[in-house]
DNA sequence: TCTCGAAGTTGACAAATTGTCAAAATAAGA
DNA sequence: TCTTATTTTGACAATTTGTCAACTTCGAGA
């Protein structure tokens, strides 16, 4: 007998982009007015839950509680804790993605180009403590069944440096014969190790985010 | 009524050398060689698991029944699944450091001493899949209680950039007034994000290690 | 070798947590 | 209003976690 296990827990929106797959059972539907509500005050309570205590510590039972939900709704919306806590992520990335996507002025030098882009972030970062560690994390160390198909914080920034580095290639801005995928993870890394090691021990924002540029610019900018 | 709590988990040197503190309360012992050969049996077993399932899908009770112990052995050597893997962490730390740790030769030049090392790290992981990913997995997402002490790899890692860098600079190699612990934390994201990605794309290590190694080198040598 | 106490293990048990589902509540249409 | 579809709910069953008194093993000393 093939079972039929609903997979609840993506935003209604991809949802409904994968929908096109034939054996996908259950209902299309969007959610109601009502059902939406719920899950939003689901996912912002498990924001805040596992941001401040991490995922360790944060059972879904507290999650419903803070959501002031019943119990049972908390699995009417997601299949387990690691399912909420993907979705958790899947909405700050949603949320984080435009930190990168958004063009920055044309024809801006590639200094003063990443420069903006790094404070952008370490602006986000100063209003959202936590957000983006948790959207950044290993999601491979938590579980090894891919995630469901999400395509993670990480891995759609270091898409948008490619993209950019592929634009700077154009203008003659950086070296040729960059492997530009890797280079875009490696910035990636770059600003997530160096960051979080900033922020961590309180280090001027400003000294750091131009340290930081410099070193990349250094790296990939034609000589 | 301040209760006394045993951490009982951390490798038998390292709680050795945290005894000083006088109100660590209890047994010191390093541990008779029926102990350490139940923590040994634990600690694979945790190793084989946690990198075959991942976090969420490892049980303490998995964990002891593939150890072959009783399930009352894992609580006396852990207080929970998290401590479990924070010791399984600390235990592949104490493997991997040496890879950084150990100089490389004397007055190599900047480029192939940094070649050396990733392909150190790079032949390690390809020896011992899921290990390295595990050990750099960024502990605060998963517990805010800061992990009880421990440092992590990472942390390690990058202090290891840190002293070869600052010996670089001393010989004139890389340029002057770098920031040379946040350098070391770029370096160490550069590398795990990017050869993250270069593994799980069966990218050419070769050729990737070579592609690592020239951008740092470009962002660090002295012009 | 034998005895004894300390150290370590064990699994049965209690406590806590997770996941299910029939019934209740709410919304929405006729 | 009445009827039907959707969503919520918390009581319950199933699973998992953590404890501990009894048991086993080890080793020192007689």
């Amino acid at each position: 007998m093939s079972e039929v296990v609903q997979d609840n827990s993506k935003s209604p929106v991809v949802r409904a982009a994968a929908e096109t797959t034939p054996d996908s059972a259950p209902a299309p539907t969007g959610g109601s007015k009502r059902k939406l509500e719920s899950r939003r005050k689901l996912l912002a309570a498990a924001k805040k839950l596992f941001i401040e205590r991490g995922y360790h510590e944060t059972r879904p039972q507290d999650i419903s509680r803070e959501a002031g939900v019943g119990h049972g709704t908390f699995y009417l919306h997601f299949d387990d804790k690691l399912d909420c806590f993907l979705a958790f992520a899947e909405e700050a990335t949603l949320a984080l993605q435009d930190i990168l996507k958004e063009p920055s002025e044309q024809d801006l030098p590639l200094e003063e180009s990443i420069l903006e882009i790094i404070h952008r972030i370490f602006g986000y970062v100063e209003s959202h403590p936590g957000l983006l560690a948790a959207a950044m994390v290993d999601i491979d160390v938590i579980t090894t069944n891919d995630s469901k198909g999400r395509k993670m914080l990480v891995d759609q920034w270091a898409e948008s440096w490619t993209d950019r580095i592929s634009n700077w290639e154009r203008r003659g801005l950086v070296m040729p014969g960059l492997d530009k995928v890797l280079t875009g993870y490696m910035i990636v890394g770059a600003m997530k190790h160096g960051g979080g090691y900033a922020f961590r021990d309180g280090l001027d924002k400003d000294r750091v985010a131009r340290e930081i540029t410099r070193l990349i610019v250094r790296a990939i900018e034609v000589n």
